[in-house]
DNA sequence: TGCATCATGTAATCAGTTACATGATTTT
DNA sequence: AAAATCATGTAACTGATTACATGATGCA
């Protein structure tokens, strides 16, 4: 359930409506976790009702009103806890990785214009990224001696950035890969 | 609708029971999807109902009877539609990033242990794909032209290895940071 | 005798996605 | 006049996890 647990904290960084969650959720928390309003919403309305957040009314000229939500006390005790309980760790789930070997049974060369597509996508990413750091962490308009908080958050964008790194030279190799494939893929019966 | 597919590759490259299925995906397919046995059985049920998969009641003895399962022609057409389909490029789903920046709000050092608790599982699970690829591709007891099939089955494996060599060096970094941290750490509120 | 492996399932719950729904304001 | 942004939600469905459940064989 760590939705419940990423909302924490990103409220406890800074209280906000389910609007704007859903947008920080396009960005920088959106770095390792996404989520759409809809379910936004609804986790907000559970964990209000469980005394995890508090909400405040915020009347605004010219827009909507809006819920402001905060971490209440219990809030912050439940993400204390879960910090301190073990997790296991995550294992991939990569459908365009299903869609490569399956290419074995069809064939191999209509894939490379979606990972070509897949490529640019992550690129798109990388360049999102790195410009973020220099934004928020590297550049001249960044707070120099950053604390603890936003020592964590650099660290976590970098681990972003180390990803789509990585994952742009894997889809290279992809496509090396399927280019070098001749014409025939005979179906193997392997495992 | 992703499982479906795993399950018709991993059936195209070698048809098998639900229970063996549920070991490859701790194995070759489990290097880029999960599933359990729960889920699988579940999954073969209905797609053998909607006529994906043909079963053939296995005798054996002194073991219990099994259900292989392989994969029908309209199986293997759904794979091909979805093949030739675009998905959408993943999103990151990564529960220990949110710990690492929640960590601002509580004690950042009693992260310390968690994150070398997934660096070895990380390290582990690299040493495992290294060993897997030698035997199956790179070593002298593998057949030395691939075929198509096994040339993608090696391209796919290659990623999880840089996977998991990504997320060691970055893991690594997490914990660099963690120790240059002081000890005080002061909520931050930043997005 | 107890544990691991082989083999298959059901039931309940939780999480996530997709579709539907509304309505004001601001920008092009 | 149309599109984008701000703001909040409901309903239905699909997918995934967890717990429960059984039973044989083979090995230490």
């Amino acid at each position: 359930m760590a939705l419940d647990h990423a909302i924490l904290v990103s409220l406890l960084e800074k209280p906000g409506s389910g609007y704007e969650l859903a947008r920080r959720f396009d960005r920088s928390i959106g770095y390792f976790w996404t989520a759409t309003h809809q379910q936004i919403y609804r986790v907000l309305k559970r964990m209000e009702a469980d005394g995890m957040l508090a909400v405040r009314e915020v009347p605004q000229q010219g827009r909507p009103d809006k819920k402001e939500y905060s971490v209440a006390g219990p809030g912050r005790a439940a993400l204390s806890r879960w910090l301190h309980d073990p997790i296991e760790p995550e294992s991939l789930r990569h459908d365009l990785a299903v869609k490569i070997r399956g290419a074995a049974f069809d064939d191999p060369a209509a894939l490379i214009g979606e990972v070509e597509r897949h490529r640019r996508a992550h690129s798109d990413r990388l360049a999102h990224y790195l410009a973020g750091e220099v934004r928020d962490f590297t550049g001249p308009e960044a707070p120099a001696p950053l604390d603890a908080g936003r020592e964590l958050q650099h660290v976590v964008l970098r681990g972003g950035i180390a990803y789509e790194r990585m994952t742009i030279a894997w889809l290279d190799d992809v496509l090396a890969t399927l280019h070098g494939l001749g014409g025939a893929a005979p179906p193997a019966a392997t495992d």
